[in-house]
DNA sequence: GCGCTATTTCCAAAATAATGGAAATAGCTT
DNA sequence: AAGCTATTTCCATTATTTTGGAAATAGCGC
């Protein structure tokens, strides 16, 4: 992990539209969703849909199987997993007084560049 | 903490300038670097620096305190210990199984929206 | 192979973001 | 108030993102 994929990750996810289909798969749990299942709920046309997956798929956030001639989606744990564990190592870096307890107990240890 | 807002935050982090700047201003630690400073460690034109300080300013990521002809900046850790929570609850909300043991930990317990 | 459903890719238009020089503003100091 | 330093705002240009209809592709069942 670096500034530069972080910085890929957060844009993926910084947009209401891509950070609504990810939070909607994530609540999809182990199942995942049909593309065309998460059209319906996002109520958006096929293209555009299909170009937001395309972007959190290049990011690693989302991952597709296929079933048949459905495409199944699933957010991708471990890369958000790795994104939080960089935001959290950046954010108390040298400080270690900018979160809360709760959440300073997860500081990673390994050196982040 | 809402959709519209945190994508708008990440957004803002989300681009490897902006991510670096905040980066710096983090391990700046509480005593903040002035814009100068900042324009020095990121080389980069003062106008460019002050639109992406801007950016982040008006996200709530950094605030600036004046200390005479000078603007101190800050990482404002507050916004981004809320983005981090809202990230946690989002990604286990309904599996509690997308992060290891270690960030699990610190799931929040309040219902998101 | 044909028809069908599901999804992506192609293409183009409109909107937004990034960049930076030059001028304006803010606050010192004399 | 003049001169100085620090920083922002104005303005324009270029680059990237977002959006979506239409055409192409993929896999299935007959």
């Amino acid at each position: 992990m670096n500034i530069e994929i972080a910085s890929r990750q957060l844009e993926a996810l910084g947009n209401p539209s891509r950070l609504t289909i990810y939070r909607t798969l994530v609540r999809a749990g182990r199942a995942g969703l049909a593309v065309g299942q998460l059209q319906e709920r996002m109520d958006m046309p096929g293209s555009t849909l299909s170009h937001h997956l395309k972007r959190l798929i290049d990011m690693g956030l989302v991952r597709q199987e296929r079933a048949g001639t459905s495409l199944i989606c699933h957010a991708e744990y471990s890369a958000m997993d790795a994104l939080l564990g960089f935001l959290v190592n950046e954010c108390c870096a040298d400080e270690g007084n900018c979160l809360p307890p709760a959440v300073k107990m997860v500081r990673r240890t390994e050196t982040v560049t």
